[in-house]
DNA sequence: GCCAACGTTGGC
DNA sequence: GCCAACGTTGGC
């Protein structure tokens, strides 16, 4: 099982849109690096709700529900996209600043690359992630 | 195929 | 609201 860190704008689409939802299809990722990434996630894999904007903060954690199916909103039919469900909401956020102020994660993409929307996220840190999460 | 110009994202 | 970082586009 890997895991991995997607990024949402909670304006757009919210943790509690995901939790009211049941299930969604993570799609509409153009990015060729997030992409990249996104082909290699598998189900049952688990992932990190990252919100951007006024949150920055890492909110909820989600379950990969089936494997990558081409993305029906890319017209191209080169990209992908994934099912997820929720699993839980962070009892705390884990936020940018505090993963920013700790150096373990310093060279971790979503420190090091504002802009990458989807990104593996190494044990060690998921554990450190969670644990900080727990409050 | 290179690179300048432009657009977009996301943190501040 | 601004701007840095980065991606994409289009002219050559």
């Amino acid at each position: 099982m890997a895991t991995w860190l997607f990024k949402e704008e909670p304006e757009t689409y919210s943790f509690a849109d995901l939790q009211r939802d049941g299930t969604t299809l993570w799609s509409g990722v153009a990015n060729a690096l997030a992409q990249k990434h996104l082909r290699a996630v598998k189900k049952g894999d688990r992932v990190f709700f990252y919100a951007t904007g006024k949150v920055k903060a890492v909110i909820g954690v989600m379950l990969v529900t089936a494997d990558p199916v081409p993305d029906p909103a890319d017209e191209s039919g080169k990209c992908v996209a994934v099912t997820v469900k929720p699993v839980r909401a962070l009892a705390v956020p884990v936020t940018l600043a505090a993963i920013k102020a700790d150096k373990a994660f310093a060279q971790w993409e979503l420190v090091k690359q504002a802009r990458l929307s989807v990104m593996p996220v190494p044990d060690a840190l998921w554990a450190k992630v969670e644990k900080m999460g727990n409050g």
